[in-house]
DNA sequence: TTGTAAGCGTTATCAC
DNA sequence: GTGATAACGCTTACAA
C-alpha cells in the first residue's frame, strides 16, 4: 500500500519538473545548478506542496539538527528559566529541542542517554544528579552545574564568586554575624561552591559564621526553624545577616522569621541566590546573587555544537551579578 | 567514508549473531522467533551494544513517536507548568517531545508547523495566538484555549464556569460591588470566557459589577491603577471584591491596592486564575480559580495520539476548582 | 552542468 | 520459522 495522500517526494518534484531526482536535491539544498532548472524545481516544490523529510536526509547525513535537553522539571521556576533560554539559543542556531523531564530519578536519567542514542540527536545538554551516568562517548554533552570528566564541558555560573559576593555584600551593609542556610542534593555540585565561596570570604575577613547545610532534604525541614528558633533571645536573632543557597531558601527563611517576629531587612538581612522574578517576570523575591542565566545557555549551545570535540574546556563559570531586591537594607 | 566508530546496525548484529538481518529485525520487534535465534541476538546486540536507529524506523513505518509543542514562552509559570504535565503526559505513552517556543509571535508560529511537517511529528499540541495559522490537515494538531474549527479538538479549563465560581464565591463572601479586571490578546480565545461566566452569574443575580478590559496591554498598564484611583472615596475603595483574569494580574493590583493603602482582603477581596504556586510548588499567589493542568495534559495527549481522527470532539472543558489563598475572608 | 545509481538502517513481503 | 530482497526519501559520488 503506497500512501497515497502523503507528502510529495523529491521523485514527484522531479517528475513535475521534468528534471531528474539529483537536480531537485541539488535546487532543494541551494548546490549550484542551471537557472532555468532551479526555477522549474522551484515551481514544481511550491505547487506540489513539497517539504524535505528530514528523517530520510537524517539518515544519510547522521545530523538531524536537534539536540536532547536533559531537565529534573519546569516546575522549578529556575529549571523552566533555563530551558526557556537553551531551546531559544538553540532555535537561533537552527536546532530544534527534544525536552527530557526526569524528575530527578539517576534512572530516568540514564534512560535519556539511550534513548538520545536511538533517536540520533546531535547532542545533550543536561543538568543531571545520576552521580555515575554512564554517557555515550561519542555523543557530545556539555553538564550543568556537575562536573563529570575533563572530557565532559561543564557549564555553571561562578558559583564560588557568588557565595564570596554574598558575604562581602552583607558584610558591607554592616551584618557582624553571618550564617549560610541551604539544603542540597547529596551528589556534589558546582552549586556546593557558594558554600565554599561564602566561607572563603568570611574567612579572609575574619567574620563571624554559621553554616546549617542539609542534604536530600526540603527547603521547609524543621531543622532550620529550629535553628532559628534557638538563636531567638529576647525577640531578637542574634545572627543579623543570612545567605541562603537559593531564592526559594531565602523566600522560606523570610517566612519563618515574620512569623517570628523578626522583621527583614530591618533586623537581620536576606540575600538568595538564582536570581528569579515573580511570575517569571515581575519583581525579585528577595536580594539576590543573579545567575547569567543567558549566557549560561548561549555558552552551553556554543559548547553542544563546537565541531572540534579536542578544543572544549572543560569548565566554564560565568560572572554572576548582585541585586537588590527589598530583603537588604540599601 | 563508511563511519568507522559509530553505532553498530543491525547488519553487524546479524553478522555477530550468525542469522539473516531480518530475523534481528524481529528479534528487536518482539516478534515471534525461534528461542534459539533469539537468545543468539540478543547476546549479540548486547554485546555490541547495539541501539535502533529511529531515523531509518522512522523513514520506514512513517511513525516518529514525537509529538510537537508549540508555546509561546516558559518564563511565565502557567505555561512552564502546562509544558511540563505535557511533557510527563507524553513520556508516560512513550511518546517524546519537541519543544517550540513562539514568543507569542504568529509568523514563528506558523513557522512551527511548517517545521513539523519536515521533522514528521506525529502530531502537535499547540497554544497559539495566530488567528488565522494555517496548519496541515494531515497532522493531528490539538488546540489549546482556542477554538480553531470543529476539526480541531480545543482542550481548554471550563473558563465559563470558573468566571461565575469566582463572582459567586465573592458574592458569598459578602461582596457587595464587584470588579472583573483583565489583559487579555485580541484574538479571541477560550480565556475570554472567564469574563462571561463572570457576568452571567453577576446579571443572574442582580449584583453590581464593572469590567475593566485591555487588550494587548500589559497588566502593569497605568488605566489599571488609575481606575482603582477613581473608585477611591475617604481612603476606601467603592469596590469590595475583585476578580482579575489571571494570578498575575491579581498580584499586580493587589500590590496596587497595598500601596495605595487600601487592605487586602480587609477592605477589598480579590480572587485570581490559574492556581499558580510561588517556587512552582509553595503557596498560592492568591485565592484563585485553579486550573486543572495535569488533566489538560492528559486530555491534550490522549487526543493527539487518538487513531480515529473522526472520532475527536471539537471542545474539551475541563472542571476548575476554587482555592483560598489570603486575598480573601475566610 | 545534468542525470544515474548506490547506499543510509530499517521494515515487510515473499519464497524457501 | 527463517532468510533474501525490495522499498522508505534522501544525499552524493560518478558517469554522461
Amino acid at each position: 500500500m503506497k500512501n497515497s495522500n502523503s507528502m510529495p517526494t523529491m521523485k514527484d518534484v522531479a517528475k513535475e519538473a521534468g528534471v531528474a531526482l539529483g537536480t531537485v536535491s541539488k535546487v532543494i539544498n541551494g548546490l549550484p545548478v542551471g537557472e532555468s532548472y532551479r526555477l522549474k524545481v522551484e515551481a514544481a516544490a511550491k505547487k506540489l506542496g513539497y517539504q524535505v523529510n528530514n528523517y530520510a536526509r537524517g539518515l544519510k547525513t547522521n545530523k538531524t539538527y536537534t539536540i536532547a535537553l536533559i531537565i529534573p522539571s519546569l516546575i522549578h521556576p529556575y529549571f523552566s528559566l533555563l530551558t526557556h533560554e537553551l531551546t531559544k539559543a538553540l532555535a537561533q542556531r537552527n536546532y530544534r529541542t527534544m525536552l527530557l523531564l526526569t524528575d530527578f530519578d539517576p534512572q530516568a536519567e540514564q534512560a535519556c542517554i539511550q534513548m538520545m542514542q536511538q533517536n540520533k540527536v546531535d547532542g545533550a545538554i543536561g543538568l543531571t544528579y545520576n552521580p555515575n551516568l554512564k554517557l555515550d562517548g561519542n555523543l557530545p554533552f556539555v553538564a550543568i552545574d556537575r562536573y563529570f570528566s575533563s572530557t565532559v564541558p561543564c557549564v555553571a555560573a561562578d558559583n564560588f564568586g557568588g557565595g564570596r559576593m554574598a558575604a562581602e555584600k552583607l558584610n558591607q551593609l554592616g551584618c557582624k554575624k553571618l550564617a549560610f542556610l541551604r539544603t542540597a542534593s547529596s551528589v556534589p555540585g558546582e552549586t556546593d561552591k557558594r558554600r565554599q565561596g561564602f566561607e572563603s570570604y568570611c574567612i579572609s575577613q575574619n567574620l563571624d559564621y554559621e553554616i546549617l547545610e542539609f542534604f536530600d532534604a526540603q527547603d521547609t525541614d524543621p531543622r532550620f526553624e529550629q535553628y532559628l528558633r534557638e538563636h531567638l533571645v529576647d525577640g531578637k536573632l542574634t545572627i543579623d545577616g543570612i545567605f541562603c543557597g537559593t531564592d526559594r531558601m531565602a523566600f522560606v527563611i523570610r517566612n519563618l522569621l515574620e512569623e517570628m517576629g523578626v522583621s527583614v531587612p530591618g533586623d537581620v538581612q536576606i540575600i538568595g541566590f538564582d536570581g528569579l522574578r515573580r511570575f517569571g517576570d515581575q519583581e525579585l523575591h528577595c536580594s539576590t546573587i543573579v545567575q547569567p542565566v543567558e549566557q549560561i545557555a548561549q555558552t552551553c549551545v556554543n559548547l553542544v555544537l563546537t565541531e572540534d570535540r579536542s578544543a572544549v574546556p572543560a569548565m566554564i563559570c560565568l560572572p554572576v551579578s548582585y541585586a537588590a531586591g527589598g530583603t537588604t537594607r540599601e
